[in-house]
DNA sequence: TAAAAAATAGTACGATCGTTCGTTTTCTTT
DNA sequence: AAAGAAAACGAACGATCGTACTATTTTTTA
């Protein structure tokens, strides 16, 4: 269940060159130290970042690793995109298979649980950075919140669809839910990974079933009866 | 070897006003710069403190300011201890003047709301220092989860006594409550001051009474009613 | 395989960081 | 007012930061 160690489609950013990459060395050892970016900022947040330490890290020179960025605030921003990337790959992606509607709404919901909360090593750039640099404006806040937003935006579609599909009667307030949904991954952040208390995930869970109870149709019922008997054991 | 002693009146969790003793100079200006340091760590979080910028905003010398705390280490806590103090102030006392139970719990949240939401300018160092210190144990990250801990805890007793008293049905979570509404704070937190949306300070509203609407008893209506009614216009 | 290009290393700079230490100013007490 | 204590200053330290430059090595291209 863990995932494959694919190497990631190099994915150029800026587009200067043909699209076609040529995988020049650079990309790889790009890719290596973002790898390592990655790491580091979830120990020390975006703001701990420091291209001496991830020289040291990756056992390059400062000014090799610098290079590759050509700024800091660059390197910020690409471990932000990068962040997004496996986030979209982890959590994302894999839901969007499911039955439009509740069970893909679920699906979402657990992925992003289980981000949050079972890689207790790697604490999750998006909540972090946003306490970071949420009185910091600028082209990382930017970059940040606009990744955010489309993760927030893509969680409202998903839950608009189970309206739509008549899982959740047709006056629940989208919106509210997302907030609230929000607010559960963010209070399993914080008892999971500040105050390190058990059962935070179930909190979590049971929290989530909760908020749409009251909005669920006889069809949403059933779907999450459904579910519940399939993912069960 | 420190150069004093701290011989400040050790103030504990509960606060202790019965400090008018010597007022030496040295208090006065330990707190000003603490209420300069409580400002500046707002903005930039407890780890972006600095002793040079904190000389420069009270207008001292850098070794004026650290001669009062002795350790960077030290002034975050002091920090911390501080924000905690007004905290209470601010929050706590004022509402556990309100009619114990329902009412009571009500008060607490609203205050907590606000504290999060209106002041803009000055985040909340609970929430900042909880993300800044998710994995950096020692001293400041103890004092932190200290403070959090015994305001959970002061929450937590809240709900119990609206249990207690039959506002809310018996089979009601006390720590599931408070997971869930710990989660609506956080997300007004974020979506106010990082994602700048206007209407989260409703969402949370809204979100608080669906988190208790299904525990209510008659008389937890009654109750709400009365207060709805109370506060309004 | 030689030339061209890209990647990495090396060094140095100015800033800022927390901290130390000795001096000087300011306050408190006698 | 003088003596003693407390508070604030100023300069300097070693570290680390991001970044700019020039070399050197490695990789790609012709």
């Amino acid at each position: 269940m863990n995932p494959r160690e694919t190497p990631a489609p190099v994915r150029t950013v800026r587009s200067d060159k043909a699209e076609r990459a040529p995988a020049h060395k650079g990309q790889q050892t790009r890719t290596a130290i973002l790898e390592a970016a990655l790491g580091l900022a979830s120990h020390v947040g975006l703001e701990g970042l420091s291209i001496g330490a991830l020289a040291e890290i990756t056992g390059m020179s400062k000014s090799g690793v610098f290079a590759h960025f050509g700024s800091r605030e660059e390197l910020q921003i690409s471990v932000i995109r990068e962040y997004h990337h496996k986030f979209e790959e982890e959590v994302f992606y894999p839901s969007i298979r499911d039955p439009r509607g509740l069970p893909r709404l679920q699906a979402l919901f657990e992925r992003w649980v289980k981000r949050v909360s079972v890689e207790l090593d790697s604490g999750c750039i998006y909540i972090s950075g946003a306490v970071e640099f949420d009185d910091r404006p600028g082209p990382v806040r930017d970059a940040l919140a606009d990744m955010v937003l489309a993760w927030h935006q893509a969680l409202e579609r998903a839950i608009r669809l189970a309206i739509e599909l008549g899982h959740l009667s047709v006056d629940t307030d989208a919106s509210q839910i997302l907030f609230e949904v929000h607010g559960l991954i963010l209070a399993l952040h914080h008892d999971a990974r500040f105050l390190r208390h058990p059962g935070a995930l179930e909190r979590a869970q049971v929290g989530f079933r909760r908020i749409i109870a009251p909005c669920l149709t006889e069809e949403g019922q059933r779907r999450l009866r459904k579910r519940s008997l399939a993912t069960e054991r």
